[in-house]
This record gives structure tokens, C-alpha cells and sequence, in this order.
DNA sequence: GTTCTGATTTTGATTAGTCAAAATCTTTTT
DNA sequence: AAAAAGATTTTGACTAATCAAAATCAGAAC
């Protein structure tokens, strides 16, 4: 078993791997900034993280998953991601708090409750954030999706929401702009980096580029 | 907040303690057997409790718990016996496998979760093993018990198992043994060290002395 | 083709927790 | 009262994870 060290850095760099090809290589220096630690810290690990066969690591060019660190990553993710959606469908705990308690919760449920919350769930594809969850194999169902600034305007769905912290959460919360949401992409102004939509219940709001990029929507077929 | 590996020492104390009065001293090597560690860890890490205020340390004696420390335990002892209750209630575990999740899970869970258990299961007073909850503030509810063994012959209710193999427990589960259950207790031969029972179902069964001493019962009212 | 810059790695130290085994103290036995 | 027995503490060493700061490397700029 992978500490929850061990599980934290696999979840960094599947997160920065997240899109590229196999064979991309991450930045050690980009593993360190996204856990808040120093990039010795992170070089010393990713020398464990190979010899237990998580990773590949090329000195001073960065890491890619071996096939085993990649499934182990996905493993915390599925953990993750189960635990959010169990904390607010069952727990009733609010939207924007679940990351933060399954961040910690996902090191502690054993395989024996996951398997339980799962099949209490109905063996959900997607957490509250629209993040995919993986199957016990590693699987992730897939989706076409674009990021806001892509979209072009009109009536358009948010499905997934890739920002973490609570105060942007509530913020989008409290506008309705959570998956599942549909709304209307009035304006975009890629210039000055704001986006302007109306919700479904008629409120105007304005969003910048880096907030933008989080919200992802479906992309309409044959697009 | 105090590390898991903490809490863990501090739940060994006060069982350890449990029953004795407030100046018991309880041995270091009872406390490190209880945990597996060798004497040494224990007693490195009595240091470690007094500095930090949680215990009085009595080099050679033993040690005592100071009002903080038993406080602290007893938020561990509330955390890890609303959780098992949880799991019992809302996850539908078995009875015999929720002490081994709780014990991981207990440094876990945040204070918001846990208050949330507690407002879900109605704030019970007691734990699927008929062990007392503490409430917020570490105040137990109290009641009169006593081990089989002290137990006069007749019918008896079993109200408390202080056991948590759960070998042991799926026994007793299986001949309907779980807090709650009536039965006769027929025959005590304590120079043989074995106790004859007949379950609510009819079922009769023998217990060895140092099983019935974790097996509580009501202490009859003027007795 | 040097030099500079920025990222990465190395080195040495630190913390929490642990063990094995030697040293020490306390209590019991004789 | 001395010796033996038993428990506890001390010592030295180890692991996992971390940081600060010095050393090194690779690519960009000149």
C-alpha cells in the first residue's frame, strides 16, 4: 500500500499529466509548486516513486506513469471522487466543502466501504464537480468536452467544474452555476478576458479567463 | 491537533485506566503491550505526552491523565464510537468488522463530519458494542453494569461487549450474543472458569471465564 | 561559442515514530 | 542484607518526509 504521501504525489501528477500523451514528461518543479512543497522535497520522492514502479523519471527533463503508477493514481482519484459525491448525496455536506474532507477521508476508507459507497450510489460516472469517476480498474468514462472560452455563444451546459477552493465554489453556488446548469454564453471577449452569461434564472454575470477555463461544457455533436 | 499516532497512545491510557480512579497510575510497558510496541516507544513517547500537557509522568510509576488529556481522549473515544455506529446504521457494515474501519477512519474525520453523524443517528448515548459516547464535551453517560461473572443466576439482558476481535464478535452475533439480547444464564462453575447460557433462541452455550468478563449486563435495580 | 538564467539536484539537518539491546532501578526472594 | 528477577529507561540506529541553501546542468541570449 502506497502511503498517503505516496498517493498525493500520484494524484499530482496525473492531474498534470491530465490530457497530455503517454509519453509527456512532467516537471519535477511543477509536482512541488502544485503540492506547496520545495523542489528537493519533490526530486527525492520521484526517485522512490521509480523504484517502487510508479513512475519513469528522467533527471531534469521530468516524470512519466509506468502503466501500475498510473492505475494506482486512478485508484485515490476513484476514492476521491466517490467520497464527494457520498458526502453530499448521503452526508448532505455542502458543493463546495466536499473536496477539502474527501482530501483527507480518501487516505482513510478502506477498498471494503469504497466498494460499499459505490454500490450505495448506483455506480455513479461523475462526482458533484463533473470530474469522471474511474471504475476499480482504472477505466474513466469519457466525454467531449470545451473549456468556456471555446464555446461559442448561445445556450450552452456546464458539466464539469475544475476549481477546488470553497470561495469560488460558493460563489458559483450561489449563482447557480454548478453541473448540470444551463445557461447563455452572451459575450466573450478574449481581449479583455471576460466572459459575460446569463443563468437560468436571468442573472447576469461576468467571468474572468482563468475562472472560464475551469468551466467546461458539452460539446454540441458534430462540432 | 494531535497526530494520529497520538490519539491512538491516548485511547490506550484511558482504557487502560478505565474503571480505576483518577490518581491509578497505569504502567508504561501495559501501555506499549496494549499498543505492540516495545517499551521503549512507549516510554519515549510518555515524554512526549507530558510536555504536552496530556498526561502526568511518573518515571518508573506510571502515568495519569491530566483534564486535558482525558478530554482528548475521550474526542478520540466519541469520534471512533459515532463513526463505528455510522457504519452499523448507515452503511449497513457488520456488526464484527466496524471496530477495525473505525479505527483508521476516527483520525479522519473532521469535527464538522463527525457533528453531522451524531444530528444523522439522533445523538445516541451508545455504540453498536454498548460502549458509552462521549458528548462534545468528554462527559460520558453513565450506568450500572456488571461482568457476567458477577452476574447472579437467572435471565439477564447483555448490554455491553467489550470486545473487538472480530472472530469473537461474528461468534456471539451468530447465537444472537449482540447488545440488547435476553438469555438465562443456567450455571456458573467458576473453579472450571465456564458459564452456561441459553440464548433468547434456546440455543445453549458455554463461555470461558475470560470471554463472560467482556460480556455486561444490567445491574439489577436494589441489588 | 561563451555567458547568463532558471530549473533541478545534491547535501546536510530536522522531526516523528520506531526497534534492539544495554543499562538501570525496584521489588521480591532468600 | 545480598542476590535475583522483572520492569523500565537509555542509547544508538533507522525510516519517511521535509526544508534551506549550495552545487549543477541545460537551454537561451549574446
Amino acid at each position: 500500500m502506497p502511503t498517503s504521501t505516496v498517493e498525493n504525489y500520484l494524484k499530482t501528477i496525473h492531474s498534470l499529466a491530465d490530457g497530455k500523451d503517454t509519453k509527456h514528461l512532467v516537471p519535477v518543479g511543477k509536482v512541488a509548486e502544485h503540492l506547496g512543497l520545495t523542489p528537493g522535497s519533490a526530486t527525492t520522492m520521484m526517485k522512490h516513486l521509480e523504484q517502487a514502479g510508479y513512475v519513469n523519471y528522467a533527471p531534469r527533463k521530468g516524470v512519466r506513469f509506468t502503466r501500475e503508477g498510473r492505475t494506482a493514481a486512478r485508484k485515490v482519484l476513484r476514492r476521491h471522487r466517490l467520497i464527494e459525491l457520498f458526502l453530499v448525496e448521503v452526508m448532505k455536506l455542502d458543493w463546495s466543502q466536499v473536496h477539502e474532507e474527501a482530501e483527507i477521508l480518501e487516505h482513510a476508507f478502506s477498498d471494503r466501504l469504497i466498494e460499499r459507497i459505490d454500490e450505495m450510489l448506483g455506480r455513479p460516472d461523475y462526482d458533484p464537480h463533473g470530474d469522471p469517476i474511474p471504475d476499480q480498474n482504472g477505466v474513466m468514462p469519457a466525454r467531449d468536452l470545451i473549456p468556456l472560452p471555446e464555446c461559442p455563444e448561445g445556450k450552452c451546459q456546464l458539466v464539469r467544474v475544475t476549481r477546488e477552493d470553497p470561495e469560488t465554489l460558493r460563489w458559483l453556488q450561489q449563482r447557480g452555476m454548478t453541473p448540470g446548469a444551463r445557461f447563455d454564453l452572451v459575450s466573450k471577449n478574449e481581449l479583455a478576458g471576460v466572459f459575460a452569461i446569463v443563468t437560468s434564472a436571468g442573472q447576469s454575470i461576468s467571468i474572468g479567463i482563468s475562472l472560464a477555463e475551469c468551466l467546461w461544457v458539452a460539446k454540441k455533436r458534430g462540432v
